[in-house]
DNA sequence: AATGAATGAGCGTTCATTCAT
DNA sequence: GATGAATGAACGCTCATTCAT
């Protein structure tokens, strides 16, 4: 039960904060909503700041654990892509956290220290990827942090274009055409899609 | 004096909303900040949505009005590329502008009419340089809104990046990376850069 | 108007606080028992244990600007005598504040700074009898500390003692009573009262 | 174990109150930092009040415990210096018990049933001797009431300036300093110290 | 007896906004 | 236009207390 409530509180925060933003959302109104007392909120969480963490935290977990593992004997671009495509359904299945990441990706109210962790504890292996496709040559040779930034930004901008306009989320050539040009924009000359 | 007050507060909103959020910067440390009067400010934006909103498109207008002139007699590349080059240099001279642009595009305080203006209004030229890019054949022909989103939130990356990495951002060879991603992610096959 | 809600907060506060002890007593009580609103309180008070410290001199001062000037001319036990009684009878018309002071002296939410402030800036006339009552031989040589602990303290239970006790208050030989304890305690060997 | 654990509670509970205030110290604070569940305080005590009813009643006799017995064949200020003298001790044994009787002495939260307990009940044979005093003109002849309230607080005082002033509390001359002020306070005629 | 998660009224405080000057 | 004292609803959070285990 305890479990269940913390999680209660976590889920309807989620809908509150992307609906109303962070400080729409009053802790009462979340407790409320999610069937608690206010004070069980902050028996979970010790504050409102630890919430948001936790649950910015909770969907980049749950993210990465969708993904497929990195395989050494694959060429990068199968994996990329097939990373891709996990990515994506698991953000087309759950609009409102990508949401979430989108609108509070660059809060002030989320720590240097919660962003790191989401960067390298919970997807550090894209950095491996990006590693591993550049020793390869089949990325191109740009600083990892840059290739990092630009993989993220695309997978969000497109995760978000999709959501917000979902008749064409199901057409594949536009599902292919977001893919391409998160591939050229990192391939090496020679393994990009024609 | 008036318009100058005006200023300032834009100003002083812009350098608290950066450091402590939209709802920690309250309109009284705006105001005080700012060498004004509480009231003052509510004599020039009616409410502190409409100063947030004012604030925003002041400064996508700024950064429009920096940018080259469209060209029909230039290739949509070098066009894109002097475009990309005009803005970065924009975005490295007013880091705070930038981080303002990166935290809050996404909030939901910003109305989709403020939104859609900046889009269209201030920067509705980069649309006619896609369609022309692609009636051209040199970008490649996925959807308007597609492309602009990857443009958009390559360019935002690629300047929060820098912009948190100066001594990157001082490196032309990283700068002409971030210009290559950028290139070639839009860019039709045979008019990618080598 | 201002200077005049400010007081009535004040003035609202110590009631309060007296009836209902200084947790008892909440701020928005307190504001709406004054007939101001709650943000009136802060807009004077930058918080509640500021009111607290701030009425708490205020009736230091107030006590120490209805006492005697010293004068050298006069002999220590008449001037201590004169200020006994000018205290005593400013006590007995302001109970509520001999209430609080009672009450709240020792309280952790009034900080050091405060008490001494009190101690010294309001009331630091009360050492420069003590030592000059001693210089001249008329008081006993304990340590200035000890004799003003000793004298507040005296003064303080005999005022609570005459507010709780309203029918003793009235009687003459009570009031000489107390002050013949308070003198004695004090006085040196041949100076006492017989 | 559970006589131990009430024990627990009220030996933290006395710490917690001098250093942080009656509210302060919030009850789960003071089960956590006894090392018990916060429903363990509920069992021993029936609320906070009744804790910190029981905590002042405790202290209280636990003082009373350690004074000499009353004894009719010896001169009231023999007796009276004898008393004077243990409970100092005993004061600088315990300086945490005085500052919670200093501080909380007056407080609302006490009720006046509380305090006459430990007035009467637990410390009545002080006026036991004050009347004795009385009867042989030994002690002057005002109100016993009078008489105990300057015989509570002098003592008060002097505990709280020794145990602020330690290094004043070993000096013997400071510690008959502090006595004669008490006797010749209450002492009749002809019986004070020289 | 002992536990500690859960409760929810109530707290101190904030802050966008107004309006008399 | 400019001011800043005043407002009061709303906020994040606390905490004495309960109760199922």
């Amino acid at each position: 039960m305890s479990a269940s409530k913390r999680q209660q509180i976590l889920d309807t925060a989620l809908v509150l904060f992307v609906q109303q933003g962070l400080e729409g959302a009053a802790t009462a109104k979340i407790a409320r909503e999610a069937g608690v007392a206010t004070g069980t909120l902050f028996h979970h969480f010790s504050n409102k700041q630890a919430l948001i963490a936790a649950l910015y935290l909770e969907i980049k977990q749950e993210l990465a654990d969708r993904l497929p593992a990195l395989r050494a004997d694959q060429p990068t671009r199968e994996m990329a892509c097939r990373m891709w495509q996990a990515a994506m359904a698991w953000a087309l299945d759950h609009p409102d956290k990508i949401r979430f990441l989108l609108a509070y990706y660059q809060s002030p109210v989320l720590t240097p220290a919660t962003r790191r962790t989401a960067k390298f504890d919970t997807l550090g292996f894209v950095l491996e990827l990006i590693k591993m496709g550049q020793a390869r040559g089949e990325l191109a040779p740009y600083p990892h942090e840059l290739m990092m930034e630009a993989c993220h930004s695309l997978f969000m901008a497109s995760a978000g274009y999709f959501i917000d306009h979902p008749e064409q989320a199901a057409d594949p050539r536009q599902q292919e055409g977001a893919m391409a040009i998160f591939w050229n924009a990192l391939a090496a000359p020679g393994h990009r899609l024609p």
